[in-house]
DNA sequence: CACTAGCAATGTCAAGTTATGAGTGCTAAT
DNA sequence: ATTAGCACTCATAACTTGACATTGCTAGTG
């Protein structure tokens, strides 16, 4: 279909755009391909029918379009080597095995964020990957208890419980026992149901005055459901890229980063670094994010990098999945 | 020092300018004051020469300074009483037994700062006023185990730790029991140095194998330290604020808010609701914090409202001093 | 047939121009 | 003490201009 020139044109546009962030005209390729500037534009114009380019304005140079980006991705950009002096701060942090692994995922998943300029994101396994290993229920004063939950994953969520009448304390403990004896083992995502069908029939057996405990625990351990843990690096690292100069794509890029949907649109099923451009992404038309799923077995969640479209493919792929293959060895160790 | 005109013409143009965010013109002030525009314009040249107003430029109307808003907020206003609408929504959250004190601040936030399109911030008490209560730790598997620290306020924080060898689960238990015998009612931020001068000494009396745990878990336990329960509410609202018009105000105000010494500058000590404008804020020229300490003998933080210096004072500090009564009233029920 | 030289056409961008309108400071009169 | 009147200043928006970059097209060339 493509030409092995214009193949070639169309990854030079890519790539000079990726650096300068500036259109790119014929001219400027002359000397690269040793033809006059009249016909790389024959092959811009042939790029341009296809999709792979776009004009900002008439007269203006081409830029790659979101199809010129994805066929750059998948046929034309050659994987490049981490270079030394990253992988070298990336090493640090895997050798060190003092560091659990969630702590490496975060270190590292900043110097990306660092060394890059765009945004990294982690995403915490999601609940419904994360039994339950331990309830705990530790009171407070009369009327107020803190439950914990501690997941196999070494996921911790708490939560304050206020109860309306004075409980007696044994009757909080045998709660807990029960809550430990049918619930471990449980999905986090399981438990309100499980509360509520194998739990409430028969709490009544065990405790007195049962009805608020068990409403209060049931608001509680319901309240977990969607909690995740997010953790950033450089967050307003994209508001760098020269693509942010107005007040509305900085406000909108903002407001989507705190947005309750933010996890949904990122979180990656996939199992390789994948590359989401543009509209695909589906979270935000002028990024693209690069991620992937860890996986070490014991642990899980996703990982991504979200940077202009104009995004440094060949070395962000390759720091990602560079992490991604540290994480599961470090993991599976 | 000024006139009883002068005062009036003040308050009027500082509340104009609060609702419309436009300098405020002589000619406006006419009808008002029944006195023609000349006349007004000798009283706001006084004002201007005696600080309280400013000129944008030489013939733009004029707007508050820092010191015109400091004078309103001290002499000018008129407490107003929070609208029926607004107790309604608020009256509902602390009416409901049920809501933990912590999730009631925290609804009670989120609603203010949809009322009134500011940001609000929450943070919870620091660290030196939280008293340890109990110290968990439960294994995971055989490296890993997670430690957890559950204060008198009810704050749980927890830290996953990796064990470079294997460790008899007893003697994790053995540390565990006397981290707890040693370490429970020590201010959380005392937990470091009572780790190093107290328990180091003898731990090795008790515990084979002592130093990869004491390791361990001075390194946990530490890293407690500054951590501090921020919850916000409407975070991006100040960017809906007209202030905030271009690329740089806006990256500005954002990297604030992401900063590291955000939680510092936004503590309060004071006992009152408090009204810092610009640069006595000492967090950001452009905006204005309102803010105050709550207290419950229990439980103890910082209430903020974040917003333009052109901020509705007289709405935001009605709605801080009734959020404060009703949160202290609650938490020493 | 692939390539090229040359050129008109079209757009951006920055700088300069103009007209309009809002609002001030000052002065002389009441 | 207050006012009417006027010259003055500045922001803003609309328009113009010239320099520049780059294109599409056409007529040729090897």
């Amino acid at each position: 279909m493509l030409g092995d020139r214009q193949k070639s044109i169309l990854k030079s546009i890519v790539e000079e755009y990726i650096k300068t962030a500036r259109p790119v005209g014929s001219k400027s390729l002359c000397k690269r391909f040793k033809v006059s500037s009249a016909t790389i534009r024959n092959d811009m114009l042939i790029l341009e029918q296809m999709g792979y380019l776009e004009k900002q304005h008439i007269s203006s140079g081409r830029i790659p379009s979101e199809k010129g980006y994805r066929y750059y991705v998948d046929n034309l950009m050659e994987p490049k080597k981490i270079s030394g002096e990253d992988m070298l701060k990336l090493e640090k942090i895997f050798q060190n095995n003092s560091l659990t692994l969630n702590d490496a995922i975060e270190k590292s998943l900043e110097i990306i964020s660092d060394i890059t300029n765009y945004t990294a994101v982690i995403l915490g396994s999601a609940s419904r990957d994360n039994l339950l290993t331990k309830v705990e229920i530790i009171p407070l004063n009369d009327n107020n208890v803190v439950a914990i939950l501690i997941t196999d994953k070494g996921h911790v969520e708490n939560k304050q419980i206020s109860l309306n009448e004075t409980v007696d304390t044994k009757e909080v403990q045998k709660t807990s026992e029960l809550l430990n004896k049918m619930l471990v083992g449980t999905p986090l995502d399981e438990v309100p149901s499980r509360l509520e069908f194998e739990i409430k029939p028969i709490i009544g057996n065990y405790v007195k005055n049962y009805e608020v405990l068990y409403n209060a625990f049931y608001e509680a351990l319901s309240s977990f459901q969607d909690d995740r843990v997010i953790h950033w690096g450089g967050k307003t690292n994209i508001l760098k890229q020269p693509e942010f100069n107005t007040v509305d794509d900085v406000k909108n890029i903002i407001s989507k980063f705190e947005s309750k949907d933010m996890v949904s649109k990122i979180e990656e099923t996939e199992d390789e670094v994948k590359v989401y451009i543009g509209k695909e992404t589906e979270f935000d038309d002028n990024v693209t994010v690069v991620k992937t799923k860890y996986n070490t077995g014991k642990n899980e969640g996703t990982l991504a990098i979200i940077g202009p479209k104009r995004m440094d493919y060949e070395r962000v792929l390759n720091l990602l999945e560079y992490i991604k293959e540290n994480i599961e060895k470090k993991g599976n160790l």
